[in-house]
DNA sequence: GCGTCGATGGCA
DNA sequence: GCCATCGACGCG
């Protein structure tokens, strides 16, 4: 008969599945998750805190909104794959591709606190990227490889709470959506206003 | 603490 | 011409 320590907690990999369903849905459910990087042979863990849906087409401020280019193509793809796309001239974008085939639907993954007394700072987008080095080199790259995965904790049950997404200004009706999700508990959030200064028993 | 600004290159 | 950003600088 096989044991089971329900008071231990449980990592458990996300597969495809996961990731395929609307990215509304799927940005507050990223919260809490556990990103592994594998760099020169030896996987890195940070804890997810901090995300946005990009909803699809229709979407102004998601690139998708300029339907099926070189760079959005991605987007069109299987879920459970990364967008990575350069901002600025100089900061990489990590996203993750939810829905499903030809449904532009995407999670940018903002920030993350790293764990394992791992000494980086993830607490924004173009930081997060550099501290894990996602590049555009990664473009493409199936989420349930080695490289780079994701590990759901069965103990962790963070307080989300949804607030307008950060940058997107010339966005229109959609500038104001709630559409951005944080861990209001997090220290590592690139961004805290419009949040309470801190959530205890309201 | 907060507002403003420049870096820097791909995109449509 | 614009950016799904960041870090440096100047306030007083």
């Amino acid at each position: 008969m096989m044991s089971h320590d329900l008071s231990k907690p449980m990592l458990i990999k996300l597969e495809h599945a996961f990731f395929a369903r609307p990215a509304h849905e799927l940005a507050p459910d990223l919260i809490g998750k556990i990103l592994v990087r594998t760099l020169r042979g030896t996987p890195v863990r940070a804890r997810i805190v901090e995300t946005e849906a990009y909803v699809g087409t229709h979407d102004l401020a998601s690139h998708a909104s300029k339907g099926l280019t070189e760079r959005t193509k991605i987007m069109y793809g299987p879920a459970g794959r990364a967008y990575v796309y350069l901002i600025y001239g100089m900061y990489d974008m990590f996203n993750i591709v939810a829905a499903g085939l030809d449904d532009p639907q995407a999670v940018l993954i903002r920030a993350a606190e790293p764990l394992d007394g791992w000494a980086v700072d993830l607490a924004g987008p173009g930081k997060l990227a550099r501290g894990l080095e996602i590049t555009r080199a990664l473009n493409g790259i199936d989420l349930t490889s080695d490289d780079l995965y994701l590990m759901a904790n069965s103990a962790d049950q963070p307080t989300v709470v949804a607030t307008p997404r950060i940058g997107i200004d010339y966005a229109q009706e959609w500038k104001d959506q709630l559409l951005r999700f944080v861990d209001v508990n997090s220290p590592a959030l690139s961004n805290r206003k419009g949040l309470p200064a801190r959530v205890g028993l309201i």
